[in-house]
RNA sequence: GUCCUAGUAGCUCAGCUGGAUAGAGCACCGCCCUUCUAAGGCGGGAGUCGGGAGUUCGAAUCUCUCCUGGGACACCA
């Protein structure tokens, strides 16, 4: 809708000899339905440019304003334009939505671009945590959110399956093992602490004793690991299509090809016996290591291939979402994609900001190392995966959360996914089995708060893309709360089911409409809306 | 010290592509179940939008600066 009224307002500039693109104009909903169902600033815009008062502007403009979706157009303050929906309009797509039903709110807006959506990529070292929580939450809410506005999207797990961490992890497990076979040997501050660590080893133990020979600590411990992580992940209703292994891109040449090109475009220079990047030739801060002065490579250099991969794999656009941690990370990334003449404008790192663990309001301190997380597991057996996915959908990327377990365990209502989810049952509750006719003209529905569901039901559609253009899921969120909020203040004041025949169905459609949409908001964000609490 | 990110009601947070009277939840104080699910609704108190300056017709939103919290600054990943 904000898009049809920007060429409106286009085509009444026109005829006032004033040029403006679509994109010029600036179309918002107002807070307070008083002042229309949308507005633009427009005319304030114009009245420097054009040396007029923005209302006299706005007075002119309004008569060359003609179209069927508009009821009306007034001028109000300093010069606002509000418009006011058509009612036929709002009941039109109201039947709409009852037609559309799980593709209600799908659009275009991607044209079919291909993005790479690369997230979570925790390490196998170890059992994914309350931080990949988040990040699984946040990508695969996002790979939704993109697909329904019509993207091509391909969601990747980068595994980091070499290299130094790895070794440390064979070392570990090693060390675990040894303990079980009555050695009494400490795991060091380096080491993995993890529980499952134990387990792994415990596994070896149990295949083959005493006798276990060197190569099978790695090979037990990545392939339990993964599955672990595969698992944990799947239970989490976060799944992937792409699994991408460090260790495959050594072994298919990716690396050394790129650590040649690197060489041969002349960004690198040995110093001190290692081989440098010049990324701060593009804006990073330092150059950095790529080949260590022992030989090995550094993190970066897989990566930087990895990378390079993806965009030889023909994406318009590459997402990574990193924790905080790695922000670092971002300026170096972008300058080794510059260096090997791909767009580093087409690579979009999302950061995450910390989650912290509190309990009775005490900060818990988190650390791999010595094994005291909390795992996506245990939250989803502690809070319920719907609640714990509504809990991180609806939180800004970048504003730091805390996470109160003794709040979490309670199932509390303080988390708004049971608002949400009420609003849901309620609705599934009057349906009950009465089914739904569709007509094509509503003449019952009326009064401020069904007009106000059945806008704020066709906002849907900006919603859902505003929140990709942003990749800002917690759009949806706010969005579908706000819409329960309307529901359930409708529902407190009139009753639906009545002796009134064609009111009651007229009233039932839009409450199953209502459904839909909460229905249509909360599988975005991975949620499933309850028929029953 | 440099970079990233945040600072909005007692608490947790929205709002930030500049707009009309700054919003929710929790907590607190009142009402509302003989009526489709009270996990709900209605009303109330509560704010120097971290401080200061600037840009603008107009700033929580943009710019600069300072203060505070978190994170990052490896030949770790």
């Amino acid at each position: 809708m904000k898009d049809l009224l920007k060429e409106i307002i286009v085509k009444a500039l026109l005829t006032m000899t004033i040029v403006k693109k679509p994109e010029d104009i600036i179309i918002e909903v107002p807070k307070c339905r008083d002042n229309g169902d949308y507005s633009s600033n427009i005319c304030m815009q114009l009245a420097a440019e054009c040396k007029m008062n923005p209302r006299d502007i706005a007075y002119k403009l309004i008569e060359f304003i003609t179209d069927d979706h508009v009821a009306k157009v007034c001028v109000k303050g300093p010069g606002f334009l509000n418009f006011y929906l058509n009612k036929q309009f709002l009941l039109k797509n109201l039947h709409n939505i009852l037609i559309s039903g799980d593709n209600y709110g799908r659009n275009s807006l991607g044209l079919g671009q291909k993005v790479n959506l690369e997230y979570v990529s925790g390490n196998p070292t170890g059992t994914l945590h309350i931080g990949h929580a988040r990040g699984a939450s946040y990508g695969d809410s996002l790979a939704n959110i993109l697909k329904f506005c019509g993207y091509d999207v391909t969601r990747e797990y980068y595994i980091n399956d070499s290299g130094n961490q790895i070794d440390n992890l064979e070392k570990s497990i090693k060390i675990r093992y040894l303990n079980i076979c009555g050695d009494r040997l400490t795991m060091p501050n380096d080491g993995y602490h993890g529980k499952e660590i134990i387990k792994v080893a415990s596994d070896i133990f149990t295949k083959y004793g005493y006798d276990a020979s060197d190569d099978v600590f790695k090979k037990w411990g990545l392939k339990y690991l993964l599955d672990e992580i595969k698992n944990d992940l799947n239970n989490y209703g976060v799944s992937y299509d792409v699994w991408t292994s460090e260790k495959d891109l050594y072994q298919n040449g990716l690396v050394d090809q790129t650590l040649n090109l690197l060489i041969e475009n002349k960004y690198t220079y040995k110093k001190d016996s290692a081989l440098f990047l010049k990324t701060s030739d593009f804006g990073d801060s330092k150059d950095r290591v790529l080949v260590k002065s022992d030989g090995n490579n550094t993190y970066l250099l897989p990566d930087i291939a990895y990378h390079r991969d993806k965009y030889n794999r023909g994406f318009d656009r590459l997402v990574d979402v990193f924790g905080a941690d790695h922000h670092g990370y971002i300026a170096r990334l972008k300058a080794s994609m510059t260096m090997l003449n791909l767009d580093a404008n087409k690579l979009d790192v999302k950061i995450l900001q910390m989650v912290r663990l509190l309990q009775d309001g005490e900060e818990i301190k988190l650390s791999k190392r010595t094994g005291k997380t909390l795992t996506m597991n245990d939250l989803v057996t502690e809070v319920g995966l719907d609640a714990t996915r509504y809990f991180f959908a609806m939180r800004s990327l970048d504003s730091q959360m805390d996470f109160d377990l003794s709040l979490a365990t309670k199932k509390s209502n303080e988390n708004p996914f049971y608002y949400v989810g009420y609003a849901h049952a309620r609705i599934n509750s009057i349906i009950g089995d009465k089914s739904i006719v569709l007509k094509d003209d509503y003449v019952t529905l009326e009064g401020e708060k069904i007009l106000n569901i059945m806008f704020k039901l066709y906002q849907f559609e900006d919603v859902v893309k505003l929140s990709a253009n942003n990749m800002a899921p917690h759009i949806v969120t706010n969005y579908v709360y706000e819409l329960a909020t309307l529901f359930h203040s409708f529902y407190a004041k009139e009753k639906v089911l009545t002796d009134d025949l064609l009111a009651t169905k007229e009233r039932i459609n839009l409450i199953k409409a209502v459904g839909i949409v909460i229905k249509n908001s909360l599988r975005l964000i991975g949620v499933k809306a309850p028929n029953k609490m």
